[in-house]
Parts: C-alpha cells; structure tokens; sequence
RNA sequence: GCCUCGGUGGUGGAAUUGGUAGACACGCAGGACUUAAAAUCCUGUGGACCUUAAAGUCCGUGCGGGUUCAAGUCCCGCCCGAGGUACCA
C-alpha cells in the first residue's frame, strides 16, 4: 500500500474500533477523570452539513489529546429527541414523531461515524425514551416537593414548611413564593382544608400551577417560553406570538437569581456568554415605594432604581393588567380606561415592539398622594409598563427619563427640574446623577448619593418603603400544549394536582389518533383514551418543554442504564461534573441558564457533589454558507462573467457551489444543473467564467450547503477534520469555503510518504536521529501541547504542516522521530496515524500509547541571532552565544559596524535587552 | 439605545506577557519532469521607491490622537461589521 489510501484505511479502522469497542470508558480509580461533553444534537431531517462537525471535531481531538496523556476520558453522545419540528412534520404528514425521529437519528449516527469520531456510543440515550424520561419526571417530582429557604439560601423538602406552618404559621417564613401570598396563622393553617393547604403549598413548591401571562403562539397552539421568542415570532417556524394570561405549570428560578448570578464568577465560560446571563438575571438595585391611593386604603407600590428623583414625580403609570385597574377606574373614565385595556390585550408582542415611538396610555380618574412631599399624582395605565416586571406600577420623573418624558409631553403633564445640573430640552430629557437637588423639599442641596440614602431612610422610617433589589428574570413556564414532550407525572383530584408515587413512574406518553388539540381546545393528550389513573383521576395533558431533558443529561451519561437512580452515587463521585463543554452560543439563556438551575436544585437536596456542572464551555462559532451566483441577462439566455456584469443588464442567479472551484464555474455542469442553459451563451473573462459570492445561512433553497459526506468521500475523515480546524479559531463564525481543502489533503500524503521509499515500501530505519530532526520533533511536541492548551486548533494544524515539510527536506525516515510524530498526530487525524501505528509493527492501538514528552534539551541553542534595533528600528543582526553576559553584548553592539553607521558618531542613551529576544539602542 | 466580540495581503488566517507584522495554507505567476495531462517538486508573491546586480530605503494591521526605547497588541475619541438585548422603571 503506497499510496495514501483514505477511504480502505478509514473503513478499516472505523470497523476495528466498533468491533473492539476502543473507547469504551468505565470507572477507573487509578486514572484521572477528563469529562468532555458536547451539547447533544437535535436530530433534524436534513442531516449534517459541514458546519456541525465543527464542535465534534474538536472535543474529538480534545478527548483522544487526554486520552493519550493518561486521562479516563467520558466522551459521550446522544440525542436531544423531544421538540416542535418532529412534531410539526408528524401533524402534517400522520406519521409518529417516534419514528421521524429514529430515522433521522440512524442517519446522524450514520454520518457521525464516518467522521471518526471517539464518542462511547454504549452510553448513548434519547431524551425520548421512557426509560430516560422517567428520570426526568422524577427530577420534576423532587422539584415540586422542595420550596426555597431564603434564610438558608437554598431549596428544602416541602416537608419543613409544612412544619414550620404547623407550629407558627408563615411570618417567620422567608421563603421564595408568589407575590399574592396571604399571611396566616399556625391556627389558619391547622384550619385549612387539605386541598386548601395544597393550594397554599402551591405558593411556594419551586414548580407550580399559577396563572400565567404567557406568549401564546395560536399557530403552534402552544405557550413559548421567553428564550423561544424572539422579536415576537416563536423560533421555531417564525409564527406570531400574542400574550395570554392562563393556568401553568412553572418554575421557580427566580428564586435561585442570584446564586446563577454570583456563581457566574467562578466559571470558565466565554465572557459573552456570561454577560448574557447576567443581563437576563438583570440584577438591579433601587428602593420600593408605596404610594397611598387618595380616598381609599388601598397602595401602590413602585419600583424605582432613582428614588433620589422623587420629587420630580409628576404622574403614575401602572400596567395595563394591573390587578387596581378596575377599582381605580372612576366612572368617568370607565370607557377609556376599557377601551385601552382591550387593545392593549390584543396587540401582538411584534407590534408592540414594532410601535415603541408611539405614546399611549388612559387616565384612570385616580390619584395617588407623593409621601415626600403629599402632593396629588394622577394615575394613568400605559403598556409601556409591563406587567410582570417589578410591580408592574412606576412612578414617572419626566424630566430624568426619556419615556416619561414623551408621556408628559403627550398629555400636557410638568417636568419640573430636580438637579441643578440638569440640561431639558424640549424633546430630551436628562438622566444624570450630576450636581445638586432642587425643588426636592429635604433632599434639596445633597449630591446623589446622599439623596438617595436619606430618601432610603424617610421611606423605613415611616414604613412605606426601602432600598429592594430586583430582578427582570421571569419563572420559567414549564408547561407545552404539545404532544411530543414528556407526560407530567401528576395527577388530579378535586382541582389539585398530586404526584404519581416512584414505583409508578415512568409515566409513558401515550398514543394519540392525531398530534393536533381536542376539539374543546384541550392539549393532543386529551385525545388519548384513558389517560387516568387507576381512581379514574385524569393526568395532567400539558408536557414537558424542550428544555426538561436536556437540563440533566450530563449526570445521566455518568451511568446511562440505572434504573435505580437517575445516576448512581459511584459514578457521581468519580466522574463529578464536566471538564469541557462545546456548544452553540445560542443556547446562553436557555439550556445554559436551565442546566445550571437544575444543577444546583440537585446539589442543594444533596443528590449530587458539584453546584456547576460545566467548569469550561467553550462556543464553537458557526459555519455561514457561502453562496455563488451567476449573472444572467434579462430575457435572453445568456450569461456574464463576474467581472463584466455592469456592462450588461443582468441579474444575479444562485448557482450551486459544488459546480463552483475557486469561484470559477464548471460550464458543463451547470448545463447539466439549469437544464433550460444547455444552449445558453456564456460571456467569458480571460477565458474564464468567475462567480460572484455572498455570505448567508446555509440552505438547500440557496444551493450552498456542503455536506461532509461527499468531502469524506473523496478527501477523507481525516482532511475533512483537520480542514474544518485550519478554517480559522474555533470560536470565529464564517463561511464555509472548500477552496483550501487540498492544502490539507497535499500535506497528510506528505506525511504518508514519510513512511515510504521511491518504490513505494515501508521504509522506517532504525538510526539514531540526528540533532537537527530531534529539535523538529520536540519543538512539535511544545507547540502542539500549548496549541491544544489554548485550543488553538488551527494553529496546530500549521505546526504539522511545518514539521512535515522539515522532516522531508531532512529526508528523515527514523523510526525514533516518526513514531512519536503518529502519536502526535493521532488525535487530528485518527484513522492515518492508526494505520501507520499498526504499519510500524504495534499490535495495540495508538490511541494506548502515550504522548510523547518534550524535552528541552533537544532545543536549547548554542548561539541566537538578536535584531538590532535602532530607536525602534531594525538596523542589523548579530549572533550571541546564549551565555554571553550582557554588558559583553552591549560592547559587541556598539562596536558593529552597521550599528555606528546608524548612529552617526551620537552616544546611545541605554541599551535595552530582551532576554533572548532583541536588543534596543536607544539614541 | 445599551452590552459583548471583532476589523491584519487577492483569500482563510498567524503573531501566547507590548519586542523582527503577514507564520501556515489557498490563489496567482514563472520553472522542472512529461508527447500531453494528472500528480509531484522548485522559485517568487503587502505596497511604493532604488539598483546592472548584491543590497538598501520609505510606507503599511479600519480612522484620528496619545503613552513607550518599542504598539496589530495598552489608553482616549470616532467609523464600520457580527452577535445579544430592549419601553426592565
């Protein structure tokens, strides 16, 4: 075997590790632990194209990297199976999301392999199964039996409420719970009906039933949770989404905010990454105010973060949906009021975003009393105020900010200055903090801080407010009028839900004669047939969001076929939590922010050791498509080279990239592509027909996908990986390009021929290596080694490449320098260096072997060459032995020749040298 | 608007703590081998000058300033692009 043959050597080895089942890992004390992890992929029906492999390609090399330097390493792979588009592909066409989904999990599975890849594929799941979702549910069922002690800042078993309610009702509680909470007694508890205490419980379970303002998709026919929205389309198919208020199962984050928030500092995740949470989290400070409502005993409260302004408060504004609206509206204004309150219901979310210039808002009749200085505020409801954040009620400084300012200035409101520093236009307002306070009654003359504190003060002191913190992030829903999620395993009975008990579990999802709702309105779970408990109780027909399975299946890969646990405690204690997340960025306030939710639910009822379960994520970027087009003249079959397209009037065309190299166009497979261009008439430049070339997403309709099967098939695995990592960072989105593929392809049959004579045998010598192929060898193994550090893949990439054409100018064929090159290379290149590794006589993998060290010895110098700098400037070279003392040196650089020409007889000032970098005469 | 990341040859990209900018690869040009092609190998390739040649000079990392012996890298002010987020009080 001569030649580099790609595609024998690559089945070969594929076969020989599913047969030997090569990286089959399992508990080994004596070995550190190296987790790396994947975000599992949903298994769409369009396969892989070549921007997927990306991530893979890289724990890939990352795994069999840790592997070769001892670590037992858990490299997993699996499938996120549950979601909308199985779903939506089955209502259309009758067929069971069950089996959409198995077939297109056999293809990925398919095109996974082929890549080389060194997943355990013994531990593989499905999130659809029952035998995984069953732990899913039963996750859910300790969730539901926990509520959050804030004295102890962390969840309990329900359990301990119950108790502390028993023995002192719920004042001394300070607990994570609905805002509408009754205070009660140990004796009103005692009282309480069961089904009323389970009502209460409800209030502080951290997941429960509450009524909901939701963003409701009517084309799905289901609620969406706030990171499936976006600009007020659902993600998925882009259909609008309206808010709606209705019963939802729940989950309470909130109450973990802030350790999501603070537990961000420990991780090493991308920055962006984190930002983003921290903002979704969106901590903020301020103070809450209660304001008194004129002629009634009833509050408002507001949340500020400027109550420093106080005084500037002409005007209320409170939420459309506010629960006051009704009592507040007096009959005057009844009709307004009303008439706001019904659009303000019906405007999509698209809308409202779409409308944000516009100023709106009703006069409820009403007005609150300023405590500070007891003037009358009027009362308006505006949607520009939402709902769900902090009371759903502000107090509106016109003068300090923008949106109030546009309302007063709509309805003739004043806007009296509060700082003396204070700049108003007639359309701008000015949020500064800056100079002293007027018209501001005792905070007249303070600087901010100041204000701010004795303003904090006059509130506790008369018991009508206090410096709060707050936060923007929502419960997250948790319910879906789906059916291809996992079945709740709750139950009711009299309007109560209650838990199915473990030995019941898993809770199978049912058939169903169609995937679409009842004809009451009811989720599809309601079409199956005796969907009860044995009492006859009717389960719950909602199922789990797509986010459930996908909030644990990383403890899971730890023991994939307990059916005791959801992981057994063994495992837990060697495999810990993850080493290396890969993953899209676009799961930042999704998945990332849920996952570690769950994570630390778990670690506080004390099932698992570790409170993060990702020590290092890194974001892969994404690969765009790169599109080609051709110029085609208007009405005329004919078509213009790139270059002379403004000489005609033409239009551009997609063309499809695989009859493209180089953006020059393969004429005769392009007839073949536009059938109706056989005889068209192509307008050349210098005898070539050039493309143009956009960057888009990646889609069939656009002609630019590049699937990797076809690039295995003629580079091979092995180009195909280390192509993906030459393409540029790993983290970098761009555009996929196949232009430099070759370069790849030229340098792993450079390799190749390494091992082999001018006749074509194997031909490996025993002879010592000589000092020059040593320090290439060496030199390899550090860069590579701080490359893989850095993960700077692409780099290494180079680093071969280098080493390879050294070693053929050397025409080194040393075993002693070869050998450690596989190994070296193995990681990159799986398949090539398994085949030379069994080439050179080893019987065992390669992948058994172990990397090899570097040595320092084989790169120190006798001598180095320093630039000479002149005020910054190159002017010459001189060589130093390594031990030369630096004063040596200096005498040696003024002597030069070349260095008292540049210096023109001056004297330097001083002379800096760089250890065994530069030396700077500084004139 | 706000937050984050980025802008380097014809192209993808290197340059790890401020220390020879453009590694490596693609493309292009020229050459060797060949009847020819493929494959392979060699040479050149940021720009502008200068020279018969050897060599040498100046400019150059989005723009404008600054710090430094020395800036792609640090600081200030802009411009452009990508991603996130948005009546969040």
């Amino acid at each position: 075997m001569a030649e580099y043959n790609h595609s024998s050597i690559e089945s070969k080895w594929q076969d020989y590790w599913t047969e030997n089942q090569t990286y089959r890992v399992e508990i080994n004390k004596d070995k550190p632990k190296y987790y790396v992890l994947d975000m599992f992929p949903y298994p769409s029906g369009a396969g892989l194209h070549v921007g997927h492999p990306l991530g893979y390609i890289a724990t890939d090399i990352v795994s069999r990297y840790k592997r070769l330097k001892g670590f037992n390493v858990l490299h997993p792979m699996g499938f996120d199976a549950f979601g909308l588009p199985a779903e939506q592909y089955a209502i259309q066409t009758g067929q069971h999301p069950a089996k959409t989904t198995d077939e297109n999990i056999a293809r990925y599975k398919e095109q996974l392999t082929k890549l080389g890849f060194c997943f355990d594929w013994s531990r593989e799941f499905r999130t659809s199964e029952p035998s995984y979702y069953k732990w899913t549910q039963w996750i859910f069922k300790q969730i539901f039996n926990s509520w959050y002690n804030n004295d102890a800042d962390k969840a309990e078993h329900i359990d301990t409420l119950v108790e502390k309610f028993k023995a002192s009702g719920n004042a001394g509680v300070n607990a994570a719970c609905d805002d509408d909470t009754p205070s009660f007694s140990a004796d009103e508890w005692n009282a309480m009906s069961d089904s009323e205490q389970q009502k209460m419980l409800l209030k502080y379970r951290l997941t429960f039933i509450a009524e909901t303002t939701v963003n409701w998709c009517p084309a799905l026919g289901t609620v969406l949770s706030n990171d499936e929205v976006k600009d007020g389309f659902s993600e998925r198919g882009g259909h609008p989404v309206i808010k709606k208020t209705m019963p939802q199962w729940n989950m309470r984050i909130t109450a973990y905010a802030d350790r999501l928030l603070t537990g961000l500092d420990n991780l090493d995740w991308p920055d962006p990454i984190k930002e983003m949470q921290r903002n979704w989290i969106g901590k903020s400070y301020g103070s809450e105010v209660a304001f008194a409502v004129e002629n009634s005993d009833k509050q408002i409260k507001v949340f500020t973060t400027r109550v420093d302004t106080i005084y500037g408060v002409t005007f209320m504004v409170i939420a459309p949906e506010h629960e006051y609206v009704p009592e507040l509206t007096t009959a005057e204004q009844k009709e307004e009021v009303e008439k706001y309150v019904e659009a303000a219901k019906n405007r999509s979310e698209r809308d409202r975003m779409s409308d944000v210039k516009t100023v709106s808002g009703a006069f409820t009749g009403s007005y609150v009393i300023n405590p500070f200085n007891d003037e009358k505020v009027p009362i308006y409801i505006a949607d520009y105020v939402l709902a769900g954040y902090g009371t759903g009620a502000v107090m509106a400084v016109p003068s300090g900010d923008q949106r109030d300012f546009d309302f007063a200035t709509h309805f003739g409101l004043e806007k009296p200055l509060i700082l003396d520093a204070q700049k108003v236009s007639d359309t701008e307002a000015d949020a500064t903090k800056e100079g002293k306070y007027i018209n501001s009654g005792i905070l007249n003359g303070l600087s901010y801080e100041e204000a701010t504190a004795k303003a904090n003060q006059f509130l506790e002191e008369r018991g009508i407010g206090s410096s709060k913190v707050n936060y923007k992030i929502r419960d997250a829903v948790y319910g879906r009028q789906r059916y291809w999620g996992e079945p709740f395993p709750v139950y009711y009975k009299d309007g109560v839900p209650h838990l199915l008990e473990d030995d019941q579990l898993p809770l199978n999802l049912p058939d169903v004669d169609k995937f679409l709702p009842t004809e009451d309105g009811e989720p599809p779970l309601g079409r199956a047939e005796n969907f009860k408990t044995a009492d006859g109780d009717p389960y719950e027909l909602t199922t789990m969001p797509g986010w459930a399975g996908s909030s644990w299946y990383f403890f899971r890969y730890m023991d994939p076929q307990n059916d005791k646990e959801f992981c057994g405690k063994e495992a837990l204690e060697y495999w810990q939590d993850v080493d290396f997340y890969m993953g899209g960025s676009e799961h930042a306030t999704g998945h990332l922010l849920y996952s570690r939710f769950w994570t630390k639910f778990l670690y506080d009822m004390g099932f698992i050791k570790v409170d993060e379960y990702a020590k290092k994520l890194v974001n892969q970027g994404m690969i765009q498509g790169r599109s080609n087009f051709v110029y085609r003249v208007k009405n005329e079959n004919k078509y213009v080279s790139f270059g002379l397209r403004n000489d005609f009037d033409c239009y551009p065309v997609h063309v499809d990239v695989n009859i493209v190299k180089d953006d020059v166009l393969d004429i005769e497979a392009f007839k073949k592509f536009r059938s109706d261009s056989v005889d068209a008439e192509f307008v050349l430049e210098e005898g070539k027909f050039v493309c143009g070339w956009e960057v888009e997403k990646m889609s069939k309709s656009k002609y630019n996908v590049v699937n990797p099967d076809e690039l295995v098939d003629k580079y091979g695995a092995d180009t195909l990986r280390m192509y993906e990592m030459f393409l540029g960072p790993i983290e970098a989105s761009k555009p996929w390009n196949t232009n430099g593929i070759e370069g790849v392809f030229k340098f792993l049959r450079k390799f190749w021929s390494l091992f082999y004579d001018k006749n074509g045998n194997f031909s490996v010598s025993d002879g010592e290596p000589s000092a020059e192929e040593l320090k290439v060898l060496h030199g390899t193994i550090k860069k590579i080694e701080d490359d893989v550090a850095r993960l700077s893949l692409n780099t290494s990439v180079s680093n071969f490449m280098i080493a390879t054409n050294e070693l053929g100018s050397l025409k080194c064929n040393k075993k002693a320098i070869l050998e450690p090159f596989v190994v070296l290379l193995a990681p990159y290149a799986p398949h090539i260096a398994e085949e030379l590794w069994s080439q050179l006589g080893h019987t065992d993998t390669v992948f058994d072997a172990a990397f090899p060290t570097f040595d320092e010895k084989y790169l120190k110098e006798e001598s180095k060459e320093y630039p000479i700098m002149i005020n910054g400037k190159m002017r010459a070279r001189i060589s130093f032995s390594v031990d030369t003392p630096k004063d040596e040196m200096e005498k040696t650089v003024l002597e030069n020749e070349a260095v008292q020409k540049w210096l023109e007889g001056k004297a330097p000032k001083k002379i800096i040298i760089v250890h065994n970098k530069i030396v700077n005469v500084v004139v």
